[in-house]
RNA sequence: CGCGGGGUGGAGCAGGGGUAGCUCGUCGGGCUCAUAACCCGAAGGUCGUCGGUUCAAAUCCGGCUCCCGCAA
């Protein structure tokens, strides 16, 4: 099939490569550079990354739906005439002139089994809901946001450890497949687009900075799927000693105290006191200004005191 | 020139002109039914690199290099 791809970051990569193997991708649409890092260094993103190295036409429009950009866009992709058109992850909504476009319409992967999890951030939070059982679903792009008919779906068991970097590995490779499939079944035929039942649909939405932050007041296990949930990124945090402190990972425990919530408990184990009273142990972080490091070695060089209270 | 932190024995840090120190790990020994606990002892460092100031530099000054956080 002739096929143009939009996306944006990792996530997106392992699908248009496995296209790319199979199929014609003739284009590839990904959001516009922006400086970013230390400096000012523009960054390609990692879509494009693989795209230019393939020799893949690269378009960034600022937008798709207003402007010099939209038009353009719409012009070119009328020229390429694709027959189907996969988004993933790729950060624009498309207007309806692009998804009338292409004889097949456009696909979307997303990274959950939907209805549930619409929206920008469906990997981290259903981790962070404690969800044990996730996966990607291929959808017939419409109007609303992660609304259009369902194509296929592939599940993915979420283990206690998870942590939503690993889920998003697994889902992204889960899509690569799933997309061929769907592809493939799309030109035969032989897939019944399924309407999603809004009454169970759930949104994800974009996770700011102010919601990373640890909220010790919770049960421990809700404060333990929030740090796994959010790793390694955007990455939890909380505050020790007036410094930002990073979290990737924690343990649970079934240590309890009668301290405050966000207690020091152990200034050996980096134990902190939840709101049920429980310990959670926080093993793998990274202080302001430093490099990640074991919680425990974390101690070793900052002396902490037993009972001083992290979060502020 | 976006803002900022840092490179000190295996790890995390302190020290800030004149015997290199702390917590931990490692090795040996002791105590113990036992231990990640405790006690005793030991090994292990050209203090990132180059140059300057000085009687003397990890420490002050300058260049270089590497690493990292924030912001975007």
């Amino acid at each position: 099939m002739n096929i143009v791809f939009m996306g944006t970051p990792d996530f997106a990569v392992p699908a248009l490569k496995a296209l790319c193997e199979n199929h014609t991708v003739s284009a590839v649409f990904t959001q516009p550079d922006k400086p970013k890092n230390r400096g000012k260094k523009i960054q390609f993103t990692p879509v494009k990354e693989f795209a230019v190295e393939k020799n893949i036409p690269v378009y960034q429009p600022l937008s798709l739906r207003k402007g010099e950009d939209a038009e353009q866009s719409l012009k070119i992709l009328s020229e390429i005439s694709p027959d189907v058109i996969v988004v993933a992850a790729y950060g624009q909504i498309l207007p309806e002139a692009i998804l009338n476009l292409p004889q097949y319409g456009c696909v979307n992967i997303h990274a959950s089994l939907l209805p549930q999890y619409r929206g920008a951030a469906p990997i981290q939070k259903c981790i962070v809901d404690g969800m044990t059982k996730s996966g990607v679903t291929t959808m017939m792009m419409a109007k609303g946001l992660d609304t259009g008919d369902m194509l296929l779906k592939g599940e993915v068991e979420i283990f206690d450890t998870m942590t939503a970097g690993e889920l998003h590995d697994k889902l992204c490779e889960i899509g690569a497949e799933l997309i061929l499939n769907t592809l493939d079944g799309l030109s035969k035929g032989s897939i019944t687009p399924e309407k999603q039942n809004d009454e169970l649909s759930c949104y994800a939405p974009v996770i700011t900075k102010e919601m990373c932050r640890v909220d010790f007041t919770k049960p421990m296990t809700d404060v333990y799927n929030f740090i796994r949930g959010m790793s390694p990124s955007p990455c939890a945090y909380t505050f020790i000693g007036g410094k930002r402190l990073k979290v990737y990972f924690a343990e649970k425990t079934d240590i309890t105290s009668s301290l405050p919530c966000g207690a020091l408990a152990d200034e050996k184990n980096f134990l902190v006191v939840c709101g049920d009273n429980k310990c959670i142990a926080l093993t793998d972080i990274m202080p302001e200004g430093s490099k990640r490091m074991k919680g425990q070695d974390f101690l070793r060089g900052y002396k902490a005191e037993k009972g001083m209270t992290l979060g502020e």
